[in-house]
DNA sequence: GTCTAATAATTGTCCAGGACATATATGGGT
DNA sequence: ACCCATATATGTCCTGGACAATTATTAGAC
């Protein structure tokens, strides 16, 4: 019987469960329950570490875990998002052309999907694309990602293809010294960069001169970097799977330690029921991005 | 005297080192040894989080702990890399080249660094280019930032407006269904992207189909990503940063989950001293993944 | 002297069980 | 229906111990 067992670490890798946590519900819910190895390590079955996975997928979706733990498996996997949905942009898009974008992913059909994206940047132009494509099409992910319709790889897919159109995108467009200066990046935990892409397309667009950093950038470089760019304004996306709760905190000493003059502006999913910093702007938008630097190069003339 | 602290899973996160090796380096060795908050728990000093960063960049490079922290500061900051070299490529472009592209990184000149870039692409042809240039340069980079040369934020720099350079180029290539299908990612624990965009070029330039699925995917969705996309060769990239001794334990399951007829190939810096796993294709330099893959076209014709 | 193998030191990861802060739910009053 | 106070649920941190894996050192063979 040589059955595969991961031990703790792997476990905390693959379900983004900290090893805290999984010691916790053992001793409080009783699941998981890993066999022990030789020296009383925890070595969890493959189908627990499935099972993991998918409770956590429907706690980011709402769930508490209590409930999740005393609840059979066969009906663990009908549960439907429990959170209070984003309210929906009234103007959306016919929502049967992202059906059939979205089909081509889960097809794996890459040639497909860039030529269908391609078509679609052609014919709305960047600033359309990004708004009416790109945006609802990643928030269409990101739901259907909870209600586990995607797999690891296709959502994989689906972000990497998508950068790739829009960082081409943006590239085309036109470069040199233009004002004001927006050093793009994310916070320390946060890996997710198309919500950073869009902004910066829609920056660029208004004639701003975008740095992008890249994602996951220490506090403590943001703002050397700020210096290091002579930035007008800093820019910071979270997605809604970014723990809500240490945004604050985690904004209040960037605040402080950047030179009151360089703003600080914050978008993204997750940032919707973040209470405000002072000092912070908080862009729920793509649109409030745009009136924002609007607003930002009308007042430094 | 407000000052600054940081709780022990910021300096996680800000140092990499984990929560774990923070306290167990406090009771063996006596360093850190933060302030405790209210209620007992650590809260770091500025200072001492700048002190961790440092060992860690140290360790990286080769050095042990224990002598880390018996160091006195001062004398920390002299300390140069430690482990083996690594074989410099003889035929080496001249290093008086990297170093003006480096220099423009180090000055953050986002526009000049592109536009030299794009000169030498064009000069090169995307081949040599990544032979000639954005390999040794990574390299350079990689050596740079051991030596302390590099901020975290123009490290990312580099790597942001580089990968860039690569995808646009990769993305000019002709497309279209062709042989073989090659699956390109990285394990969990591995964000570096550069390598893998690397031998995309590389593959793509002789005729192979790519399909880039980003980095950290887990080895579960690595084997089912395989199957969807009917993948001939799975592409995986190790760092030099990643942990090598993991490598092989990594590779065993993932090997035995993919089908026999799919090769799994595995390059980067982080395999040149590990051992061969059986079944594995190690992939040493470029010029060794260019000829693997007119290898296996040829075979399969 | 140089190589190899055995031994010792070093270092990271895991464990148990307890404490506490904070987030979320629940009930009562208006 | 709304709001506040209390209770419950949940995650993070703590201490101190054990052990496995890696790396260095020593002893012996050639």
């Amino acid at each position: 019987m040589g059955a595969i067992r991961f031990n703790i670490a792997a476990v905390e890798r693959d379900t983004g469960l900290s090893k805290d946590v999984l010691r916790m519900w053992e001793r409080r819910y009783g699941f998981p329950v890993p066999d022990r190895g030789a020296n009383g390590e925890r070595g969890y079955p493959p189908d627990q570490v499935e099972r993991l996975r998918l409770i956590k997928r429907l706690m980011d979706a709402g769930h508490r875990p209590g409930k999740l733990m005393a609840t059979p498996l066969a009906e663990l996997a009908t549960l439907a998002p429990r959170r209070k949905g984003i309210p929906e942009p009234a103007g959306r898009p016919a929502a049967g052309e992202l059906d059939e974008l979205l089909r081509l992913i889960k097809q794996h059909d890459v040639a497909g999907y860039q030529q269908a994206m391609q078509q679609r940047l052609a014919r709305q132009g960047l600033q359309r694309f990004v708004q009416d494509t790109v945006a609802p099409l990643t928030s269409r992910v990101g739901e259907d990602w909870e209600r586990g319709a995607f797999e690891v790889f296709e959502e994989h897919l689906f972000t990497e293809l998508t950068k790739r159109l829009l960082r081409q995108a943006v590239a085309a467009l036109p470069t040199g010294p233009r004002a004001p200066r927006i050093l793009l990046t994310s916070a320390p935990d946060e890996p997710h960069v198309l919500g950073l892409l869009m902004a910066e397309a829609m920056f660029a667009l208004e004639g701003a001169e975008c740095i992008p950093l890249g994602t996951q950038m220490p506090l403590r470089d943001i703002s050397r970097a700020a210096l290091a760019h002579r930035a007008d304004i800093v820019a910071l996306s979270f997605s809604t799977a970014f723990p809500q709760r240490q945004i604050p905190a985690l904004l209040r000493p960037l605040r402080a330690a950047l030179p009151e003059e360089v703003a600080l502006w914050v978008g993204g999913g997750g940032i919707r029921w973040v209470a405000d910093v002072p000092g912070v702007k908080r862009l729920l938008t793509l649109e409030e991005a745009t009136s924002a630097l609007l607003e930002w190069q009308a007042v430094s003339r």
